[in-house]
DNA sequence: ATTAAAAGCCAC
DNA sequence: AAACGTGGCTTTTAAT
């Protein structure tokens, strides 16, 4: 059962029952979950509902308690099939671009979700033609039936749809945060938060020891790089630019205090107390995801920052009373989706260790006799899947390749590619985009007759940069993957767990108010905030659904996808 | 006055 | 180590 969600003016939505002919309905926006509940609740198979943008559709109906079990999102399986090298789409839609091409989602938490989704036509210029969700998934359904790789595809879209979903309930839920908590964390390191624009006590004085120390008079901005750059320079320090790393290798008593300066500047403007009163409401954290935002099929994310939350704030991250934390990370993901796609036995060995569980695979590569430490372990397989070309990385990458050749040989093709100018994908179907305009103009410069020296370098440099992109994008792209499947694994498993029969009653809204449920999601790394007595069930389905993500991407090919997990009431307190 | 770019640091 | 991938965000500075 695959209903078809379709706007329509004056605030009605039409449902369309694909697969059961004649089956349509036409409802008040506001009546949209009253059905969707009943369906979810009702039918023997989940009905997948099909709209065009989760973002317009599924925040409504978590406010009014709904929450959904599948779901197919038009806009993101468009953008995948569209740019996809597997998919040949039909040649008419290509002159037009329009609403499924280029179109952002709607944006969370803007407005009164009880209140209709504007059409397509308000948002954009009306010479556009509305779109029509059910003419768009035959569109689908047909391009990707024709595709050699329908079954990876199919996948692929089902991922990023549960995806979308998950990130809107992770949005609806938002991340628990103690204001108060972070105002304590801000005040040890900075001092009391200091009225209007003043500088906190510990930054004036560190201040006044950088100022001393260059000899340098009150007047001078800190905060102006060029004027603090300039005074290193008349105090002799040496410093070439302003970088962390390359003051820390300068001697000269202003570097002390000038690095403890920057980081501290830095926590005050990224996450200090403004950041609270920006992004913190009611106990939560919350911060729109964007799904497939990244070029790789990565999420981003907008809105505070939740996928660079600094180590230094995680203390206020505390579940709420009665509940804890279950944060599980994937083990050297990147490393293990390689060995796997590359088709190397010989690296997945070594990535289920000596015990067969293999917690940690760069010891295994360790024990496997490639190299010698853990450290070069792991810097040569980051440099591999990079293009590190220098450096130790680069010293070890012989060693790496004769001792895993398939997987090395694997990320050399994809690089190779792309120096080409071809495209690359994904295991699972998602294509790079190709090579834009500068590629195309540089390397024609780089060919022409009066090419000079200076070109032709430049058109090198170029091309070989688009190829550690390409190199890196089917790693970080399949390992993207992945971790879609593990998280749509995730929320289906924590749904079926049930409402905990003892969950305090707290801030946890509807429908997830006695349930465990995700709270974040960093690419590799998921936090669940679940009824405490529900958290070693909820360990045990996080678990399985790595394995489940693992098994659905790469069948039955040997590769392990060991979790790193810890229970706690504080994010901080976890690994 | 608004916008864009650059520099820098945070995360994975 | 800082010569290798993907981003977001903040501030300063330059450009329009």
């Amino acid at each position: 059962m695959q209903p078809v969600v379709v706007p329509e003016p004056d605030g009605v939505v039409r449902v369309v029952g694909v697969g059961l002919p004649g089956h349509e309905r036409r409802v008040a926006m506001g009546k949209l979950a009253a059905v969707v509940r009943e369906a979810e609740t009702a039918a023997a198979a989940r009905p997948r509902w099909t709209w065009d943008d989760t973002n317009r559709w599924y925040p409504a109906l978590l406010s009014a308690g709904v929450r959904v079990e599948r779901s197919l999102d038009l806009r993101l399986a468009h953008r995948i099939l569209r740019q996809s090298a597997l998919v040949t789409w039909p040649e008419p839609d290509a002159a037009q671009p329009g609403r499924w091409d280029g179109m952002p989602p709607a944006p969370l938490g803007a407005g009164d979700r009880d209140e209709p989704a504007p059409l397509f036509a308000d948002l954009v210029s009306a010479d556009v033609p509305e779109p029509d969700p059910v003419a768009e998934l035959q569109v689908q359904n047909a391009a990707v039936a024709a595709s050699p790789a329908a079954g990876r595809l199919r996948l692929l879209v089902a991922a990023e749809s549960a995806g979308a979903l998950a990130a809107v309930e992770m949005y609806h839920a938002g991340l628990p945060w103690r204001a108060d908590v972070h105002d304590a964390i801000l005040t040890e390191i900075l001092g009391p938060r200091p009225r209007g624009t003043e500088r906190p006590a510990r930054l004036e004085q560190l201040a006044a020891r950088i100022r001393a120390a260059l000899e340098a008079p009150d007047s001078l901005n800190l905060d102006s790089p060029g004027d603090l750059l300039k005074a290193l320079g008349y105090a002799g320090v040496g410093a070439r630019s302003l970088r962390k790393w390359e003051l820390e290798r300068l001697d000269h008593p202003v570097i002390e205090p000038l690095l403890e300066y920057k980081s501290l500047y830095r926590l005050l403007t990224a996450n200090g107390w403004g950041w609270v009163d920006a992004w913190v409401h009611g106990g939560r954290f919350r911060s729109e995801y964007i799904v497939g935002g990244v070029v790789t099929g990565r999420w981003a994310s907008r809105g505070g920052g939740a996928l660079q939350i600094p180590k230094s704030v995680r203390r206020a991250v505390v579940a709420d009373p009665g509940w804890t934390f279950v944060v599980a990370d994937a083990a050297q993901l990147e490393p293990r989706v390689l060995a796997a796609m590359a088709g190397d036995e010989t690296m997945a060995a070594a990535g289920r260790g000596t015990d067969g569980r293999g917690a940690d695979m760069y010891a295994g590569i360790v024990a496997s006799g490639a190299v010698a430490t853990r450290e070069l372990a792991k810097v040569g397989m980051l440099g591999a899947m990079y293009g590190g070309t220098t450096g130790s990385s680069a010293q070890v990458l012989p060693r790496l390749a004769k001792a895993f050749p398939r997987s090395l040989a694997f990320v050399d093709e994809a690089a190779q590619a792309g120096e080409r100018g071809e495209i690359v994908t994904t295991h699972l179907g998602r294509s790079s985009p190709p090579p834009g305009a500068t590629w195309h103009e540089l390397q024609a410069g780089a060919y022409q007759d009066d090419a000079g020296e200076s070109a032709a370098a430049k058109a090198r440099s170029y091309t070989r940069s688009w190829g550690r992109f390409t190199r890196n994008f089917v790693v970080q792209g399949t390992a993207a993957e992945w971790a879609l499947c593990w998280t749509a694994s995730i929320r289906r498993r924590l749904w079926a767990l049930g409402e905990a029969p003892d969950a305090a009653g707290g801030v946890v809204p509807e429908p997830f108010s006695a349930r465990p449920h995700l709270a974040l999601f960093l690419h590799d790394e998921v936090v669940i905030h679940t009824p405490t007595s529900m958290a070693e069930a909820v360990a045990d389905e996080v678990r399985a659904a790595a394995g489940e993500a693992g098994e659905l991407l790469f069948g039955d090919f040997p590769v392990r996808f060991p979790l790193s997990i810890t229970v706690a009431n504080c994010y901080a307190d976890a690994k």
